[in-house]
DNA sequence: TCAACCTTGACGAAGCGTAAATGTAG
DNA sequence: GCTACATTTACGCTTCGTCAAGGTTG
């Protein structure tokens, strides 16, 4: 069987809002907020993906700490950087460690 | 003359307000949520350092940005690693550089 | 001594989640 | 045609900033 893509929109929003805990009109305030941006239906209805299902769960926690609407956006700007921030540390990390396994007399180089 | 360290608390309440822009309950206020932890004279009078008052504007900005108090203290935090992150990238950045400046042959050596 | 500090309690405005009313999509 | 969706309006609860009262520090 084909799983739809994560960035599909498949589910009405009762389901959203069953996935994510949250009440379906909450879903409606979230994104007049700019919080989530589910697709739509010819007719207007609106579907949310697999990604927006997981956004508003990491947004419920959120709440769950007593986070308001301008605080969920932002922490989940610099969430993402956090993220990306960390990726490349990791990137150059692993950089330099092959550079310097390549130079046997760097201070990190094998050999005891 | 000798300037107080960042760190020393030297302003009175109605001071720190002052510099920050912010009213003297607030900071109270602020105290008590955990946001800001100034000293206290023997008498049990608050005392606010440069740091102090630092933290105070950029929680100033904050709540003009419309973010309340559990947003504020989760976005400081976030700030915080980011900037921790931002150094590390730029210590590994710099590593990387004098690694390949090193080595002629690197795709970044000395050349044209 | 008196101005600026302290604490605690109260109040109004705004934000947030949910419900109700009314109409449309599937 | 009936259920689940759409939008708009309304209501109660909580949070937040500020003020007031009464006492203490410097």
């Amino acid at each position: 069987m084909d799983w739809p893509e994560l960035d599909q929109g498949v589910f009405a929003i009762s389901v959203a809002a069953e996935l994510s805990g949250l009440h379906p009109q909450t879903l409606r305030v979230y994104e007049r907020e700019g919080l989530v941006e589910p697709a739509r239906s010819a007719g207007g209805t609106r579907l949310y993906s697999g990604h927006d299902v997981t956004r508003l769960r990491e947004i419920a926690l959120l709440t769950e700490g007593g986070l308001n609407i301008a605080g969920i956006k932002r922490v989940l700007e610099l969430q993402e950087e956090v993220r990306r921030l960390r990726a490349e540390v990791e990137r150059l990390g692993a950089e330099a460690e092959r550079q310097t396994a390549k130079r046997p007399g760097g201070r990190d180089g094998p050999g005891r």
